[in-house]
DNA sequence: TCCATTATTGTCATATTTGACAAGTCAAGA
DNA sequence: TCTTGACTTGTCAAATATGACAATAATGGA
């Protein structure tokens, strides 16, 4: 079954991000919205790019998200979205 | 109630780390034990550092781990169970 | 106590995340 | 077409995660 999928790194940052950017578009909110929400300085640089896939953001920054997001962090690092 | 709970870094980070060292012991497995499961190299040092909150891991790490440890990636990032 | 196992901590080099800014792309409207 | 907003991407510097190794501490058993 499925359970033998192996994931690459790649793959699990896809997930991640496409799980922030689903989240961040269900509440309706913007990149400059989201960082807007985030008390510590963060950038729609980094938004972008963990949207993307493109970087291998630490958990402290996805926390941050999922607080802006208003959702759990587990939410956001749930891989069993993956479409 | 709780939800005002303003979580620092610190406080997230040891949190996950406290998850990654119950779930370990839980599976009855050495720091040894478990980067010996990670396919990818990891070191000891690193796991330690991570259960002790010292490190602000980042998602892929931890998502190896989860792997070497059989759960849910989204078990390890779950902040509810802060003790 | 002695010993072995396990875990923590320090240091180092390397790689990469992050924040910042600029430039470029893209789509939707006026 | 022009403009505006939203997003992406490149580059840079600074901070830090990571892997590696060594040294130390802590723990438990014989």
């Amino acid at each position: 079954m499925s359970n033998m999928t192996i994931m690459e790194k790649s793959d699990i940052l896809k997930i991640i991000g496409q799980n922030v950017k689903r989240i961040r578009l269900e509440k309706g909110l913007t990149q400059v919205d989201l960082v807007g929400k985030i008390k510590a300085q963060i950038d729609t640089t980094n938004i972008s790019r963990i949207e993307k896939g493109r970087t291998n953001a630490t958990i402290h920054t996805l926390f941050r998200i999922s607080q802006a997001l208003e959702v759990p962090l587990s939410e956001i690092c749930d891989l069993k979205n993956s479409i």
